[in-house]
DNA sequence: GATGAATGAGACTTCATTCAT
DNA sequence: TATGAATGAAGTCTCATTCAT
């Protein structure tokens, strides 16, 4: 009983780095690099400041570890949801669905790799850039890998679908329910495939 | 008189608002709200940092103005673009083209805009999203115009368009020059409007 | 009499620097350099740790402004001594005395550059190495004007010199009045000149 | 009984300890004490901070170990070149051979005692000090010795001569070898002993 | 004997803002 | 209109030290 009091370190050793890399994470997601401070994330952790800096050396650090784990969770849940799905159209609504769960979740991991711009911070730009390219080569394999017309730009349709699913974090409204990534990504992959004009309306 | 003593030019008077104004828009697009401070903006326009208080009580009232001056810069190509053009596709596509070149023209006061979110700056977000929505009110009247699907949603459409077109900012090289603006607006519409699946290869 | 409670500035619109510098000189005077903190510095002076920043950008650099205003008090005293003075001899006496007064004259300024070592800030080496050269030229001068035994090493004979002038601050009692700096000088000189060994009793 | 259970090896037990203390030996006297961290010295050992305080209680104790085996090792150097020398100059001169000799053959140990001021460290000063002043009397016997002429200050002459002897930190250039020790004590010796000045030029 | 997580104080520096001039 | 000195809070990061393991 008294144990139950005073000694609340039941299981992990390491278990305080990650409850930094969480909240961190929420924070950046939430508010921006420049905008969260060590104090803002030490506070939220419930520990001193120094003592973060005893589990990352420095704020870009963290940053950086952050993305790392942000990138392998929303990369895992791509992959994940595109296992064993042959059919090139289907593989891609399937990726963007579950790169949209993984944003619209309210998970920070998944938030931070949208929301933090790698020039942002110039001191880890670098490895930013480096996951960000690793994560979304994903969705370039998956567009090159459609049947398309013959003169569409591959380039220019992954950014712009890319453009499409970063930027419902700006006006998604929590609370919806995660039921409904699903619809919007159903929505945004029926309008790259046929568009949205009115049948025989055209040119 | 007393105009004739000390400032008898009767618009120039207040040339420094507008290099703050100018300044101020550039490293707000450039690092963002928070990274940016009144410092730095002083030191660029080349004055003390009692001098941008003596134009602005505060520094997100700061951004307001830029915002503003954005907003109005912005709405004003659009509206030029898309005048006299009745087609509901082409004034879309004239739309989508004004603005893209106003955010790859490199003018800080259009990529404040699309950088800066409103949710990051408590004191000035109501009046941001104020004066973003009043911009893209344009872009829903443009799509309520479309000719679509049936069972189209075209809020869901809007935002698609919003991001595909802002997150350009993101990955776009800047000297590629401004021409390169026109053929990415032709085929972000195409995209949207007929889609990009081969004819016949699908459903 | 209201002004005199009030309006406590009354000449000098830099007086601040002024304090600072002084301070500032006695506290790296007295602990050395990294012992001694910004706000040590501060609260003696009476004022915020910012407003140091207002004088000063960098603690390095309030070392170098410290070290510069040193070596010209220093400087200056040294050349007021020996200016008139032509035989060499005599000329290195008066110098030497007036370097010694100015170091145990209790006055920071002087001690400040026997104290801090210019390595000890490698931010500030460079400057702080180029004043010291500077100020130590004199002594380089007054002993190339000297009648030396043949076989003298003139580099080492001055810096044999330097060492035993600047190694008073280490063991000098303060209090014992600045009469003593002559009596010191006096003993200094005679010693490099003609030895203290005892007349006819060696080699 | 105890003994053969736990520590078997009896000189190699505390090699850490000696280790610590040599690394601080460089530390203190490269930067100094407040400039040198307990996380410095511990890097460069290769052991945790904690590890430290398992062999010293304080970083101020650490320091007063550290002088003390300098003032160890220095005056058992200058015991051992003194012995067996009877005439006074000659022990003068053999004794701040040797004195330079561990100053320049850049052995962090000595070099502390002449880098680290006792009123630097006010924890530590009496220690300090008591240390100091028991290696220097080597040389206030040394000099109480010479046949000196008749109204010199022999207290002045110690504090000179190891002011000359300890600036040589200062400025000797390591890598010059320590064959020069030998050459610099012989010429500071010779210029107390008979001055520098030409023969017959005086007075 | 040694580790490594943690603390609390304090390091230097920058911040937005005010105000007398 | 503009300056520049000043403030007080906050920024990131390091410090010496402790302690459970």
């Amino acid at each position: 009983m008294v144990q139950a009091k005073l000694a609340p370190r039941p299981r992990a050793e390491d278990q305080t780095r990650w409850r930094i890399l969480a909240v961190a994470a929420e924070c950046f997601a939430g508010h921006g690099y420049a905008a969260t401070s060590i104090r803002d994330i030490a506070r939220e952790v419930g520990i001193t400041v120094g003592a973060i800096y005893v589990h990352f050396p420095s704020k870009d650090r963290l940053l950086v570890a952050v993305y790392e784990e942000g990138v392998r969770r929303i990369g895992e849940a791509v992959d994940g949801a595109i296992a064993g799905i042959a059919e090139p159209w289907a593989r891609l609504a399937a990726g963007m669905r579950a790169h949209l769960e993984a944003l619209l979740a309210n998970a920070g991991f998944a938030r931070v790799i949208v929301r933090v711009i790698p020039t942002d911070v110039p001191e880890a730009a670098r490895d930013l850039r480096r996951l960000r390219d690793g994560y979304e080569a994903r969705f370039e394999a998956m567009i090159e890998a459609l049947d398309l017309a013959p003169d569409t730009d591959r380039t220019v349709l992954r950014l712009m679908l890319l453009g499409a699913l970063n930027h419902t974090q700006t006006w998604y409204k929590r609370g919806a329910g995660r039921a409904d990534a699903a619809g919007l990504a159903r929505q945004f992959v029926a309008t790259l495939r046929h568009g949205v004009a009115r049948t025989g309306s055209s040119k």
